[in-house]
Order: C-alpha cells, then sequence, then structure tokens
DNA sequence: AAAAAAT
C-alpha cells in the first residue's frame, strides 16, 4: 500500500474497546467516597466498583435518557439557516430550536455518547448539566449559543460549566477543538454579566479588566478572542486581545474604549502592566489556556509574575480556570500554587477521533527527510489528494529548519509556506491566511503552530522531525481529524528519536494504531526511564489524574504508573480516548459511517455536514462551519440553505 | 538544545 492509499483508504471500522459504565450523577453525587470525592465514571484502578458506593450492576443509564434520541437532519431546518459570525446576523434569521430534538428516528446512539469517560474529583462537584438551558447563562448568551448552533454541550461543556458557574476553581483535562474554550468563555461572559462594570474608574487611563485568559502562542490569543468576542456579541461585555509583534499603541486604543475580558500572551501583559495601562486588581476570573505549556519551564516565571506577583487578587478571592489536553503531575502541583479548592475534571472519548487519525511511522534517517518528504508528497498529489480541500502542515524542529523546508518544498512544486517565531507577525499571520485559503496548502511549522490552532480541512500532519516529547506529538497531530473527517499523521522517525520510541509505541496501540516491528525494537533497547513522559511516574500522556490523589496515599509515584501501564480494558479504553486526538464527536457507527464517506479525497457531503452540524460538539463555533460555508476556494460543496 | 513570549 502506498502513502497515497492511505489517504483514500476508507475509514477504519472503529473497534470500540469495553466501555465503561456510565455513572447517573444523581446516582455519583451520593457517592460516599472520601474527600477528594469521585465520581469516576469508570472504574478507576484506584477505586474498584464496590467504591463506587453501589454494585455495579445498579450503576446504569438514565442520565441520557432525557435527551430524545433524535437528530433533525439540518436540511430539514429553516433555509434561512447561516453560519453565526458575529456582526452581520440578523436575529431572525435564527432558528429557535429547542436543544432537544425532536421528530424523526436517531442514528445517533446516545448512550455511546453518554458512554464518554469523565472524572472529576473535588470537593461537593456539581452535577454536569444535560442542555445549555439548564443553567441560566443569561438572555444575551443563550441567544448566542443558539447562533453558533450548538444544539447541546459538548462532554467538557457539560461538565465544565456548571463547576465554573458555581464559582469554583477548576483544573480540567481536554482537548483542544473540544470545546474548551467555550467551557470557559460562558462562565466567564456569564459573570462579567453579572458584575457591576465601571470603567475608567479613576479617571486614569488604567483598564480594570474583570477576567484574564492567557495563552502561549499570539495566534490562540487571536483565536480566543475571536471566539469570545462571538460569544459576547450584543451583550456589552468587551472582549480585548493584547499580544506581542504588533502595535502596542492600537492595542491600547482597544483598552481605553472599556474592556472586561481581556485575552493575552504574557509578554505583552507584564508590558502593559508595568506601563500601569493595565491593572489586574479587578480580575475576578483567570483562565488560563494550554496550561500545561504555560506552566512548563520556559513560561513559569512569566506566569508566576502575573498572577502572584502583580496586583492580582489572591486565589480563593478569584476564580481560576486552568484548561489543557495534558496535565503532569509536576505541572499539577505547580498550578495547585494558583488554585483554591479546586476540582479536577478529565474528560475523556469513547472511540475518540483517534480513531479517525491514520497514524504512521517510517523509518527515515536524517539525510534521507526531504528526498522522502517529496516522494510522500508526489504520492499524495498522484492521488488527488492533494487538491484544494487536504491541506497538510509538516512539523520541524527549529525556526531555520522551517524556512529550508519552504525552500525546497517550493523549488520542487509544492506551494508551501513556512510559520516559526522569527517571521514578524505580519508574516505569520500571512502565512496562516495562505494556508488557510489553500494557496499554499502545505505549512511548515515550529512548535508555535503545534496547539490550539484550529485550522479546518488539514488532512495531513507529517511530523518531519519528532519532537522530543510525547505531549508535543499529540498535540501536533491533534490538528488533523478534526470535525469528524479523517487524517492522517505521519512520522519520520530517525536514530535521534531513539527516546521517543517507547513512548510512541505507547500512544499508537492505545489509538488501535499498527507499530511497525522495527519500532518496538527501538522502544525495547531505549533506556528505561529516558526523558519520556511515559516512562516516568506520573507520565500520563492523555488528560491525567488528580495528583492530589496520589499525594493522599503517599505513593504518587506508582498510581499514575499502574493507570496507564495497566492493560485493563476500561482503563484502556479511557486511556485511548481522552489522547485525544481531536474532537470530540459522538462515539456511534453511523457517525462514523457518515463522516468517513468524507474523507479528503472528496468535497465535503452535505449529509456530512447534517450530521456534524446537528451534534455541533464537534465543530468549534464558527471556524469550521465558516470555512464550509463561505471560503469557495477549497472549492467546497456547499450545502444547500447556507449562503 | 529548541521553541515560545516584550521592545
Amino acid at each position: 500500500m502506498t502513502w497515497a492509499d492511505v489517504l483514500t483508504e476508507p475509514t477504519r471500522k472503529p473497534s470500540y474497546p469495553t466501555r465503561p459504565t456510565y455513572t447517573p450523577p444523581q446516582v455519583r453525587l451520593h457517592n460516599p467516597n472520601p474527600i477528594p470525592s469521585s465520581y469516576a465514571h469508570y472504574t478507576h484502578p484506584r477505586f474498584n466498583s464496590t467504591q463506587l458506593g453501589q454494585p455495579s450492576s445498579a450503576r446504569g443509564r438514565g442520565y441520557g435518557r432525557r435527551y430524545s434520541s433524535t437528530t433533525p437532519r439540518w436540511t430539514a431546518k429553516s433555509p434561512t439557516q447561516i453560519p453565526f459570525e458575529g456582526i452581520h446576523i440578523a436575529d431572525d434569521t435564527i432558528n429557535n430550536e429547542t436543544n432537544v430534538g425532536v421528530g424523526s428516528a436517531s442514528a445517533i446512539n446516545f448512550d455511546a455518547y453518554e458512554d464518554i469517560p469523565v472524572e472529576a474529583t473535588g470537593d461537593n462537584i456539581p452535577p454536569p448539566v444535560a442542555a445549555f438551558d439548564d443553567i441560566d447563562l443569561g438572555e444575551g448568551l443563550n441567544r448566542n449559543i443558539r447562533r453558533c448552533k450548538y444544539v447541546k454541550p459538548t462532554p467538557v461543556q457539560r461538565h465544565a460549566i456548571p463547576i465554573a458557574v458555581a464559582g469554583r476553581d477548576l483544573m480540567a483535562c481536554a482537548q483542544t477543538g473540544s470545546g474548551k474554550t467555550a467551557a470557559f468563555c460562558f462562565p466567564i461572559i456569564c459573570g462579567v454579566l453579572g458584575t457591576p462594570r465601571s470603567h475608567f474608574v479613576d479617571g486614569t487611563r488604567v483598564a480594570y479588566p474583570l477576567a484574564l485568559i492567557l495563552s502561549p502562542t499570539r495566534e490562540l490569543s487571536c483565536q480566543i478572542h475571536d471566539e469570545a468576542n462571538k460569544f459576547a456579541f450584543k451583550t456589552g461585555v468587551r472582549v480585548v486581545v493584547a499580544y506581542g509583534g504588533t502595535p502596542i499603541s492600537q492595542q491600547f486604543r482597544k483598552l481605553e474604549r472599556g474592556v472586561d475580558i481581556l485575552v493575552a500572551t504574557p509578554g505583552r501583559l507584564v508590558d502593559m502592566i508595568e506601563r500601569a495601562r493595565v491593572s489586574l486588581r479587578k480580575v475576578r476570573y483567570l483562565a488560563l489556556d494550554e496550561a500545561d505549556r504555560m506552566l512548563d519551564m520556559g513560561f513559569e516565571p512569566q506566569i508566576r509574575k502575573i498572577v502572584q506577583q502583580m496586583d492580582m487578587p489572591p486565589p480563593g478571592t478569584r476564580q481560576t480556570m486552568l484548561f489543557s489536553a495534558t496535565f503532569p503531575n509536576e505541572i499539577q502541583r505547580l498550578a495547585s500554587d494558583f488554585l483554591s479548592n479546586y476540582i479536577f475534571l478529565a474528560v475523556g472519548r469513547v472511540g475518540s477521533s483517534t480513531d479517525l487519525i491514520t497514524q504512521r511511522v517510517e523509518l527515515v534517517q536524517e539525510i534521507d527527510k526531504r528526498k522522502h518528504l517529496i516522494q510522500l508528497l508526489r504520492a499524495q498529489k498522484a492521488n488527488g489528494n492533494h487538491g484544494k480541500h487536504a491541506l497538510t502542515v509538516v512539523f520541524v524542529e527549529t525556526k531555520k529548519g522551517a524556512d529550508i523546508l519552504e525552500h525546497w518544498l517550493s523549488m520542487h512544486g509544492f506551494p508551501a509556506i513556512a510559520i516559526h517565531g522569527d517571521k514578524v507577525q505580519m508574516e505569520r499571520e500571512r502565512a496562516l491566511r495562505s494556508f488557510k485559503s489553500g494557496a499554499t496548502p502545505i505549512l511548515v511549522a515550529t512548535d508555535v503552530a503545534a496547539r490550539g490552532l484550529d485550522i479546518p480541512h488539514v488532512a495531513h500532519v507529517i511530523n518531519f522531525d519528532l519532537p522530543k516529547d510525547i505531549d508535543a506529538y499529540v498535540h501536533r497531530i491533534g490538528r488533523t481529524g478534526r470535525a469528524g473527517k479523517s487524517g492522517l499523521a505521519t512520522a519520520f522517525f530517525s536514530d535521534k528519536n531513539q527516546s521517543l520510541a517507547r513512548a510512541l509505541v505507547e500512544l499508537m496501540q492505545e489509538a488501535n494504531q499498527e507499530v511497525p516491528s522495527w519500532l518496538f525494537q527501538y522502544a525495547e533497547s531505549s533506556t528505561y526511564g529516558s526523558t519520556n513522559r511515559a516512562n516516568k511516574p506520573g507520565g500520563s500522556k492523555f488528560g491525567g489524574y488528580d495528583f492530589r490523589y496520589g499525594a493522599q496515599s503517599g505513593s504518587d509515584t506508582s498510581y499514575h504508573l499502574s493507570a496507564h501501564g495497566n492493560v485493563e480494558s476500561s482503563v484502556d479504553s479511557y486511556a485511548a480516548s481522552p489522547g485525544a486526538v481531536c474532537c470530540s464527536v459522538p462515539a456511534n457507527s453511523d457517525y462514523y459511517a457518515a463522516a468517513s464517506a468524507d474523507s479528503y479525497e472528496t468535497p465535503a457531503s452535505s449529509e456530512y455536514f447534517a450530521v456534524a452540524n446537528d451534534y455541533n460538539y464537534s465543530l468549534p463555533p464558527s471556524a469550521e462551519c465558516h470555512a464550509a460555508a463561505t471560503e469557495d476556494s477549497y472549492g467546497s460543496v456547499v450545502p444547500s440553505g447556507w449562503d
């Protein structure tokens, strides 16, 4: 089979590992567990089922039955419906349908959806909600949620929103693309709406944001700002973004017009605070996106400075929410300095889109990499897969390497553009635009593009240079396979990557991927206790576990290991899912049928959109919808009813 | 040792 075949190969029938039994919240809450109490939906390695407070046979479904298991096909909806893009949408174009589907028979198995494993630990955990309406988020916000066509909350939203609205601090593990941004934006906007706002309090030009959202890259801050703005549309809540590489004066002007929610990268924020143009004195909500990245070696001092050494109210007097796909123990420990009596939440996905990403590893020595890449891209092109729909991201290790490869690809007839931190911001944004539009369907990127960015139509992620860290790999390949589409991730493995072998093997096995035998050999010969997180205690590649449990028992180190080391089916299925490469789609074979029918060689079919759109939690508010509907540079088939 | 993030 050629590489190109892999792209066109019909999506593999996902094999579902044994799923843990769902525990209804009303039952879970009666759980007499010690503090921190737990409502693990699956049999946690630490707690056998008897500790869940009832015989396992009594743990059934029921919660999910509250939904009518119906699927209004989007074709049945008002033809005036268009994706919500903020400003230019008149209210009357919005279909006011409720969150609960009515009518026709359903192809969606809600029980499967309910099985998505969730672990929440901490004191007095607010129960999850089934619908956005179950929590009073305010009329304005509810209207925007409908505009975004969020039919019902994603798993992470169902759990995180009630926790956040209750004012609790939160540490949440959930993959980017699973509706994480909304999960912290909704409660923040809701909270800001309920807070008396008075800008320019003291007649100076100091801005006093009520909420601060920090992210590790400028582009990601932009993306969050756009989302938040959309959610805050016509609510009177003002969202401003601040990041480097662009004139600060313009950002000051925005601040002067009033700011409630400030989205920022750390450097620029510190600058603004030091110039006394921003004060954190009134911050009531603090959110860190990609929190593990924000607290790792490179960022930690800056974050500590912002959170602890400026005028930010201390934990307990502000609400702090940390979101990330991965939460290593060490990072949890650091993070707990910023939190007060927090709830730890890990949301996974059954039959996660890992199943939709085919992971391949090729043994390629450094010297052969470029040649190999060209061959790979040629095969892809020959197979008709490199048309307007298929975008490819090529990850490299260094900025210089990115430039070199961009040039090399262009020389060989592959329109490529590089993005990395040595480019000026204008170039970075231009590169991203050029890539998204399909003008240069190959993006050569450093890790600047590894996290959080939601780029529709990425069919293929190539790890030209593998990262040192398996987390980075998880984040990188998560750029594809989004919104229920199949994706391909190819890695060039060289002798240099030996230390990654073991973690890579484990990851691929958990995701039911074929592991080449030579890779097993690398894994075996690699030294135990290498730099891979998977080899270290606490090395949870997927989401994580509340480190407070480990601390309680005093066996902090072996606990996490056993969670992933044991190939116990229920645990394993959990491990495989939050891992998470990608979007949270309903785990349902019909869904997959529809989604897989739409692989990248064919334009998105309207049937695909029907399913994806109704189960909107696979789609970020409008990035995907909007792209599909308007970016005809892809030559997309635009579903009827969309402008 | 690299990338990111302020000027």
